[in-house]
DNA sequence: TATGGACTTCGAAGCGCTTCGACTCGCGGT
DNA sequence: ACCGCGAGTCGAAGCGCTTCGAAGTCCATA
């Protein structure tokens, strides 16, 4: 391509080439590029070709520069221990596809420089607005976020959501799900095996809305329910489950909202002498993949990562055009069923209905 | 903090109000802060003062325009499908890290949308270098990145390396820690899961080189060896080991370059009458994460996802300033010891060096 | 026939920054 | 006493784009 003519050095194509090759004016381009002012067909036409012929790209820069819009989103990611990797992956894809989708690129901004690190972003301009995730109930960027000129999605919900648009699945009905599913198999006594209890007390919103779905479903059935936070070492796992079957002979279904201890969850049952889903069914609260790479494949409320990351962009570029959104949107959990889940074995199969009725 | 004084809507702190709140030109701050010129140290730092005052960022799309650098730097990630996310995270984070240490940001580019989406990106100016994720053998993007007028990095190798700036894990040396490990163990037969045989068909130069380093090691070694592929579903996994066992009864050492099989490896072989460590020893080639959250822990090579992603933006960077770099740069393999790696047991224990010796 | 829109298009003024040439010192050398 | 020179600073010219006001056309209205 380059060695075509006597193109100089740098072969940057400018608007004013554009324009030139068109026998146009400077404007005249930047108007049928950006639709913001009549132009006769034939006129489009000619400057479009000339676009194509030339191979012409505006130059990101200048744009920004002069129309104040840098057509770039941040995404600020975590990347703190605890967070599972593959979600906040699909996650960026999603926010990506989508961002491209409404001409906007992203700039990826880890967590760990902090609220200098937003402040930079959208005190130079680069971004229009910015998608946060992981957002924990007292998390220190929120309240930067307000002050900041530019419009802000967060994914997950921080405890004072005051001016603030947050995305996130609906644990409180995640959580609500997985014992809906136990309770039509007829299981009667429950447990959850959640995060590690430092989850909780960081006060991470997911964490507690899942348990409170579990714990008020469950006491709305009538079924015994428990709810505990679980390390995520082997050794732990296998000892909480220990305890658990101890004090709970009856359990058969078991809840578990904790990605990174659902493996050794799976592999501590058969020691403790619990077969999947035979003497016992599992219900996890992770992403598909997960689930199903799992042996057994588990029955699961799958992280609708993609989803999220679609509605934060959507909000954010209304947001950027002006327009009002609701402050809250809830993403429905949707469950799966796979090998893991099954009728107790031993107990009487009835279904129970959510009345108290009972179904068989 | 906006409620300060008479600060108009949009508080930007431009240049211009620098220069005026320090009683200097624009161009001197300009040159406080690149530093291209000599400026008298009062002078500087009236001037800094001045711009910690006002809170002042410089507006990256003038800086973009006026210096033809934009300070940003495009990360391209895949997402096809067999990719492990986890270690792209951790490639990722360990890429904006480091670009940060050199002033510049990220912007994330997703593999769907193509050349095209590469082509814009170089054209618009947006960026000033490439790094380029999972690249495949015979990749459609690389000759495109020949011709643009940017410096990019590839992580992995194409089948084309000329005048390309290639950096990664070294595969071949992976393999063969594997195998020196197994051997030192006093283990005689061994085998190598490797990655779905769509993988190899494709080409991806790390499958390849990862059995020639196993293959040729063992040979070294004298040690029967056998490679095959291994699909990712449980029941293919099953379904693979017990052919392999029955094929090679005495097989005691294996080898898995197959994130998503490790689980279900270990979950198989129990299955199949072999406990492990102490029938059979398993060696992973995954990141750290994976093999820890294995039950038992597993002995593996780890990639270095982090040196990766630090070594190609370092060397970007090099680039961006005209500095000549090496093209092919390897990483040296690191292997953990785990649980998951035992002296065979029925066999003679004895460790063979690779000259042939043995020791006692 | 004058008049006023609609419809198109043009020219020019910036956007905030970098950079180049030029200017002003004060100093050592002769 | 003069020149030359380096250090420090300034002013102005863009970088490539958007956008505003205005100008030119053409046709329908009064």
């Amino acid at each position: 391509m380059t060695e075509h003519g006597g193109a100089k050095r740098a072969d940057m194509v400018t608007i004013t080439d554009v324009a030139r090759h068109a026998g146009v004016a400077v404007s005249t381009v930047s108007y049928v590029l950006s639709g913001k002012r009549a132009i006769s067909a034939t006129t489009r036409q000619r400057v479009l070709a000339s676009i194509r012929a030339l191979g012409y790209h505006p130059n990101a820069g200048a744009r920004a520069l002069a129309s104040k819009r840098a057509n770039v989103i941040a995404l600020v990611l975590p990347l703190r221990s605890g967070m599972h990797l593959p979600v906040l992956m699909q996650f960026a894809t999603a926010v990506v596809t989508t961002a491209r989708q409404f001409d906007h690129d992203v700039l990826l901004v880890t967590a760990d420089e902090g609220p200098d690190g937003l402040r930079r972003i959208a005190a130079s301009a680069m971004v229009d607005g910015i998608v946060l995730m992981d957002v924990e109930m007292h998390d220190p960027r929120v309240p930067l976020l307000r002050d900041l000129e530019r419009p802000s999605v967060l994914i997950g919900f921080p405890a004072e959501a005051e001016n603030l648009t947050c995305v996130d699945l609906d644990f409180y009905r995640a959580g609500a799900a997985c014992v809906d599913h136990l309770a039509s198999l007829g299981h009667r006594e429950i447990a959850l095996l959640g995060a590690p209890a430092v989850v909780y007390e960081r006060d991470t919103g997911f964490a507690h809305r899942t348990r409170a779905g579990f714990t008020e479903t469950a006491e709305r059935y009538g079924i015994a329910a428990t709810a505990q936070p679980c390390e995520e070492s082997f050794d732990a796992v296998r000892q909480e489950l220990a305890g658990l079957l101890e004090r709970h002979p009856d359990l058969t279904g078991l809840v578990v909202h904790n990605e990174a201890a659902v493996a050794h969850v799976l592999a501590a049952l058969p020691l403790l002498g619990r077969q999947v889903p035979h003497d016992i069914s599992v219900v996890a609260i992770c992403p598909d993949e997960v689930a199903e790479r799992a042996s057994p494949a588990l029955t699961s409320v799958l992280i609708p990562a993609e989803d999220v990351g679609h509605q934060a962009v959507t909000l954010l570029m209304r947001k950027l055009e002006g327009q009002q959104v609701p402050a809250a949107t809830l993403l429905d959990p949707r469950l799966t069923v796979r090998a893991s889940t099954a009728a107790p074995a031993a107990a009487d199969s009835a279904a129970i209905l959510p009345d108290g009725a009972v179904m068989r």
